[in-house]
DNA sequence: ACAATATCCTGCGAGC
DNA sequence: TGCTCGCAGGATATTG
């Protein structure tokens, strides 16, 4: 569920409330996220440690620990992170509860994909999903040269093919995907080798303005998402394209299209995405 | 080497 | 009402 705006989103919410905390303990209730570590191991190395900061890098969490652990975290796309105050009660598809002084934070997945995995602090490079991992639109590294640079290695892709690959751009998803290309004016089915000088300048400024922009506001709740307390975001109501098919496009009112690329939903308009 | 497909799991809405 | 089917925001292993 989560692409970049959200998990920074959690990210923020958790890094605001929780840097300084010291997990006093933690219960594992079901084990299936934990990554290449018992869930025994897993509490007696994190139990009495202090949280020393959280920060989002691609569309994990990153929580360092003050032994020179961290704990990373991918959320997929039911995993969702909670903070109550103490006591928390149990519902359906909690995983795992974290109990510090104030907080209890109780980690949540429905469909069980979201990956947690504990790694010296020092190593997390080391982790298969960093080791190629691909440009951050919302860092100063997402530069026109850099992003020209990752288009010609996705040159022979359809453009939405491209915007998902994590080793080019990381952080988009299918929702932010479809509506970027709507947002630059860009046929999905279009492959990267095929964009003029504009609409290469078009994609690079709409990637960031959609993500920026969706940032601004929280992320996107289509079904699942929450941010750090339960609340839903409000990109959704910014949504021009994505899940609305048959419905108008704001532009020219023509009905917006829905195709399935690589097995995945896109949504777009064909008049007003050349 | 590359790109398309299957897979992990649960819930929901559509259609019969 | 209740059943089955298809689909869902991600990434990786497997297949072709």
């Amino acid at each position: 569920m989560p692409e970049l705006p959200e998990v920074e989103t959690v990210s923020k919410d958790l890094s605001e409330h929780l840097i300084g905390e010291t997990i006093s303990d933690i219960g594992i209730i079901d084990a299936r996220n934990l990554r290449g570590i018992s869930p025994a191991n897993f509490v007696q190395q994190i139990r009495g440690t202090k949280i020393s900061n959280i920060y989002r890098k691609g569309k994990t969490i990153i929580w360092n620990l003050t032994n020179n652990l961290s704990i990373i975290i991918h959320l997929r796309m039911t995993g969702k992170f909670i903070l109550t105050n103490n006591n928390a009660e149990l519902t359906k598809h909690d995983m795992i509860v974290f109990k510090t002084k104030k907080w209890d934070i109780t980690f949540n997945d429905v469909r069980k994909f979201a990956t947690i995995n504990l790694t010296s602090t020092n190593a997390i490079e080391d982790l298969n999903y960093f080791k190629n991992i691909g440009i951050d639109p919302t860092k100063s590294e997402f530069t026109f040269d850099n992003f020209k640079y990752m288009l010609k290695k996705g040159a022979k892709k359809s453009l939405k093919a491209f915007l998902l690959e994590q080793d080019k751009i990381v952080g988009i998803g299918n929702i932010y995907a479809s509506e970027i290309l709507f947002d630059s004016k860009i046929n999905p089915e279009r492959l990267g080798y095929s964009l003029s000088k504009n609409e290469e300048i078009e994609l690079f400024s709409s990637i960031k303005k959609i993500i920026l922009q969706a940032i601004m506001m929280r992320g996107t709740t289509f079904s699942d998402y929450r941010d750090g307390f339960n609340k839903k975001g409000e990109f959704q109501n910014q949504l021009k394209v994505y899940n609305k098919l048959n419905e108008n496009c704001i532009i020219c009112k023509d009905t917006i299209n829905k195709i399935k690329q690589n097995g995945r939903s896109t949504y777009y308009c064909q008049t007003c995405q050349k």
